[in-house]
DNA sequence: GTGTTTACCGAACATTCGGTCAGTTGACAA
DNA sequence: TTGTCAACTGACCGAATGTTCGGTAAACAC
């Protein structure tokens, strides 16, 4: 036997840096986490990371666009424009959490930015755009009476979402497909919890 | 004459740190704040706040104590254990929400800690152990039959929570009282949006 | 075999971090 | 007037931060 360690050059590439570092700044938080962490998940030393991506805050900008991306690629659909406001809001929400599960890590780091540099504010810039459109389809709903005239509709939209959303505090994806999820939030928003 | 209370010079104290440190850790996380930062909210030098408090990771220790007492004090009320389940499950979730904008800061705080530090995962643990006393209110009133059985207990747990706790992520105290949000929260959550 | 490219290491960089400490200030007591 | 003391300041420390750079072993191209 050859006592020379053979170990194959497996070698990383700017996605699975992306990868491995996006799961590191959800365990510990971006602000947390140095380069030093990462390259220790990633297995090599600090300098190799910057061989494949610019930097910290690139990683993270590449991290909310693939979060974003997905959020207004929903919103362009023509089912998130035509037809009655009470069914594209529930198609929304629907999509919402398959895109939530698809791209669980990336939209978990998108929920917790909190503006602190530039990369932050666009990023949250963006959302709060994807906000009002999701704002103005209850409000629409509501408009049609299809929703109960006793809750503002505004109030209704930032309760309704905290609910989607708060599934990156939970969701493994051993806990139960997209479908099934959406079928449970919208039986508790839309019908009740209550026999 | 003897003056029990001596008249102090204009300045702070560990309270008026506190509150000032909390407000900034929520703007910019935890991490992401310096004890520069913090002195500049403070209007003093950094090392004036070490005449005060210990250092930073005291000051995130006694806000997250500050929010982990509240909820404990609650789920200690006999309210919260004798009577329907059901009936028990919302005094709770209304007292949840009460607590939440009592204390909105210090709650906020601890929804974020992520685990990086001793003093973050005391914390969590101890917000493990109000979670696991929900969960079991949440499915002895399914087992009571009080909601409907279409849904897993755990999961109607964590949303129901998931909604509550989404409050910190944009309630000001100009949009409502607690008691209002209480209401629309149950409102929605027990007997459905959709008329 | 030689040259080139790929993927990395180790050492260093300037800067920022949380924290310490000797000294200063000014209100008050005596 | 003098002394005390709460409430700071400013200079500083070692460690950690994100980033750069010169070098290099192995894989590949010819």
């Amino acid at each position: 036997m050859a006592p020379t360690t053979r170990q194959r050059k497996r070698g990383h590439d700017p996605e699975s840096v992306l990868s491995v570092a996006v799961g590191v700044f959800n365990e510990r938080g971006y602000d947390g986490t140095s380069m030093e962490d990462l390259a220790r998940a990633l297995g090599v030393t600090k300098s190799a990371i910057y061989y494949h991506v610019p930097g910290k805050e690139q990683l993270l900008a590449r991290a909310l666009d693939r979060a974003l991306d997905g959020l207004f690629e929903m919103v362009a659909d023509e089912r998130a424009s035509a037809g009655p406001a009470i069914e594209r809001l529930e198609w929304v929400v629907r999509q919402s959490v398959r895109i939530l599960v698809e791209r669980l890590p990336y939209v978990t780091l998108l929920l917790r930015v909190r503006g602190n540099s530039r990369t932050e504010e666009l990023a949250l810039e963006r959302r709060r755009e994807f906000d009002r459109f999701i704002a103005h389809l209850v409000k629409e709903a509501a408009a049609d009476g299809q929703i109960r005239p006793d809750l503002d509709p505004a109030l209704v939209t930032r309760l309704l979402f905290g609910t989607v959303n708060s599934l990156t505090e939970w969701y493994q994806p051993s806990r139960g497909s997209a479908d099934d999820l959406a079928d449970a939030i919208l039986l508790m928003t839309f019908d009740g919890l209550r026999v």
